[in-house]
DNA sequence: AAACTAAACTTGTATATACATGATATGTCT
DNA sequence: AGACATATCATGTATATACAAGTTTAGTTT
């Protein structure tokens, strides 16, 4: 929180989402901006960079930056967001439930895909969520023991990512993912509340830290009918 | 392609793909890339910051920038690229059919969700997609006539987003996404080949023009099984 | 040999300036 | 009043400089 052009954005940020600004309006010119948080106009540019890169606004040549309806669509879900932090944003009565947490050897095709070496210890982490009464999404996490090294029950079942981040010091910087349909297995029918459904869509992401490093592979298995994924996607000019 | 540290991305980027670096190698130094394109500092870090958010590199203070694997999962379906371009970088050999083309009156719910005038008239386009002797995918877009005035059953054949872009001259710049599955309708039955699959995945978009008009309504529904997303996504900072 | 120090790299942030380009308001001229 | 030119304000690009902070290498000391 002490880089001046994330605490301007944060501000900026928190100013939209509490109304000061609503959709279609200008945000002050960037000279103002440098005026009322007293920086230089390339430092408030950043900023507003990291505004347009999120879907806040929307920068028009020679008009300004307009700011954008953020609620066509519920919520999102996009980005690289624990579920912690989603459930927190939803405010929905979420229960975690830890059904496996044990180190394994064997997951080699896992650690591979994670660069690790081949005697590395891996967690194994497997957790349900419940949201509204009904279980709809199992987690499943292999993470590398030798850099996560201590994970408790209580840590599954709270946040993780808090763990990694506040207590372990580490920074978490991308993830890619893939999202695909997939017929249910016995585990599935076993740990969740399927309802019928024959399929789960399944979201699998190989997490990595700043310096690169592989540390968390994730398959999350969603019950299609509570399944939403939403996404700001900007066009790249080729 | 006129911008210096555009030019510069779309350089790398290619240096990149035609394997010049492979994955965990850093590229030179910004210094050295200065020197190399003969332009300053702060354009080279441009160009960085562009591979960067598109997955390409990951920057490392103190090291450098580290070149990372891009195949993991098979190809980038993320951001906001058309169906046409997406086939052309497969390389499989695609089909598009046009089922209907037609400026349309009602529709009230998507002219109100463009945010476009009640009177104003509609595109309605339903084409489906074939690949490898499938029809695998249904797209239903609803366009706005008075900024596309002329779609043809060719343009629709071939590819909207260049007649747009290029004949037109208008920017497409970013899209809203919704991901979800739902029940197959009757429409499905009739224009997919659904091999039984009593559900499709859905990707609802708003797309947007630079200057924060809506013109593009597009659900694209596709066969579970065929059904792949790929996402690169960046941890953001609260 | 081991441990520490310092120098020489790397990228990150903040500032300043200049000019280009699109949009808008304000004129003035017809 | 309408048309056209112009000044003004907006963002976009390119350049330069200074310093901060992380990593690696080389050197020195112990």
């Amino acid at each position: 929180m002490k880089n001046k052009y994330v605490v301007i954005s944060n501000e900026l940020v928190k100013n939209i989402q509490q109304g000061a600004f609503s959709a279609g309006d200008t945000l002050p010119s960037e000279h103002e901006l440098c005026a009322q948080f007293e920086t230089s106009r390339e430092t408030i540019r950043k900023a507003l960079n990291l505004l347009a890169q999120n879907g806040y606004i929307q920068k028009v040549r020679g008009k300004g930056s307009v700011v954008l309806e953020r609620n066509k669509f519920k919520f999102p879900v996009s980005g690289l967001t624990s579920f912690k932090e989603l459930a927190d944003q939803m405010g929905q009565e979420v229960k975690t439930r830890v059904h496996e947490l044990a180190i394994v050897k064997q997951a080699a095709h896992v650690r591979r895909q994670l660069g690790c070496p081949e005697d590395a210890k891996l967690w194994k982490l497997i957790r349900s969520r419940e949201i509204d009464g009904e279980r709809i999404i199992l987690d499943k996490d292999y993470i590398r023991e030798d850099l996560i090294p201590d994970i408790t029950k209580e840590t599954a079942e709270q946040s993780l990512y808090y763990y990694i981040e506040e207590e372990l010091g580490l920074e978490i910087s991308f993830a890619k993912k893939e999202i695909v349909v997939e017929d249910v297995t016995d585990e599935d029918r076993e740990l969740l509340d399927l309802k019928g459904h024959q399929q789960v869509v399944v979201i699998r992401s190989y997490v990595y830290l700043a310096d690169t490093t592989a540390f968390q592979f994730t398959e999350s298995r969603h019950r299609p009918d509570k399944f939403q994924f939403v996404d700001f996607a900007r066009r790249t000019k080729a």
